[in-house]
DNA sequence: GTCTTAAACGTTATATCATAACATACGATA
DNA sequence: TATCGTATGTTATGATATAACGTTTAAGAC
């Protein structure tokens, strides 16, 4: 399990203030609110997930609240969504704007991002013969992870 | 625009019959009938696209006789899914299983597959490097198609 | 041929994910 | 403080996908 320093979560917080006030747009309390909870799961989350715990706080937001904060964390690069799962992960890599590339094991659903340079370049490259612009890419990796694979094996040798 | 022989179809056909025999499994009715639609379109179509063609056609199956057979389509290999768009659509390399490479134009829509073999590779080596074992991938390069990036040009200079 | 059985399919209901549309509140700035 | 664009609240609905269970079908055993 991936340790998550205690200080992670304000490193964050903070970078998202500061990239926000850099390009004029407003991390509001639900956006911030959003961020601050997919920082704090270890595991990719659901736009419901999110939704349920705001409720159990006192706030009663319905759906399109969530989806709005989402939408707004996603374009500022903030969060990625994982297509395959349905789920919102934060971005644990500050700095860059970047396609995510992900490692998910499809039996206990742990999930790795990577930052994939070579990725890009090697699709980006892929693109350009094709006559494409690579705009953005999402890279999804089904995966076996080490325990699980063990796992596996010992119930079917 | 890709050209469609009036031969893939058939030869797809074949290859997935042959298949099927070869594996002890049956391509009845309606699961060549959804790979026989899902061929004849161009772009990636939605299940439920694909459900009210049935209909059309006379059938009325219900939601889980598409993705049954879609489900079954995916197992063998025939067919692949783009998470991103909540799309289907056939594969055209016939003969080896293989990870499914797509650029899609954002704006049109017009989606290319390609192999991209060399993609495999380095997530491969990038899923061992952090004891992941890769089982498939899923990559969806959202791009711009030369015509729809001319015409974007023109749009906004 | 009939029996047995597993796979496939039909059917109904429901779960899950996401957005449209419109009203209200807020916040910057003139 | 008046104005205006942005953000949020609220209700309803659309879009995607699956659970559960009963019936049919096809293939092999006898
Ligand atoms: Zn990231
Ligand atoms: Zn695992
Ligand atoms: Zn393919
Ligand atoms: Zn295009």
């Amino acid at each position: 399990m991936d340790k998550q320093p205690s200080n992670t979560l304000s490193r964050i917080l903070a970078y998202a203030e500061q990239e926000c006030q850099a390009r004029s747009l407003r991390l509001t309390p639900v956006r911030r609110r959003v961020l601050e909870m997919l920082v704090k799961h270890k595991h990719p989350v659901s736009a419901y997930q999110l939704l349920d715990e705001l409720v159990e706080e006192g706030h009663k937001p319905a759906p399109p609240t969530v989806y709005r904060a989402l939408d707004f964390l996603l374009e500022q690069g903030f969060i990625h969504r994982l297509a395959t799962q349905n789920n919102y992960v934060a971005c644990m890599h500050l700095g860059a704007r970047h396609m995510g590339v992900f490692l998910v094991c499809k039996r206990c659903k742990k999930t790795v991002e990577l930052l994939g340079e070579n990725v890009r370049d090697t699709l980006t490259e892929l693109a350009d013969k094709n006559q494409f612009s690579l705009e953005e890419a999402l890279v999804e990796v089904n995966c076996l992870c080490l325990p699980c694979r063990r796992q596996s094996e010992r119930e079917q040798p």
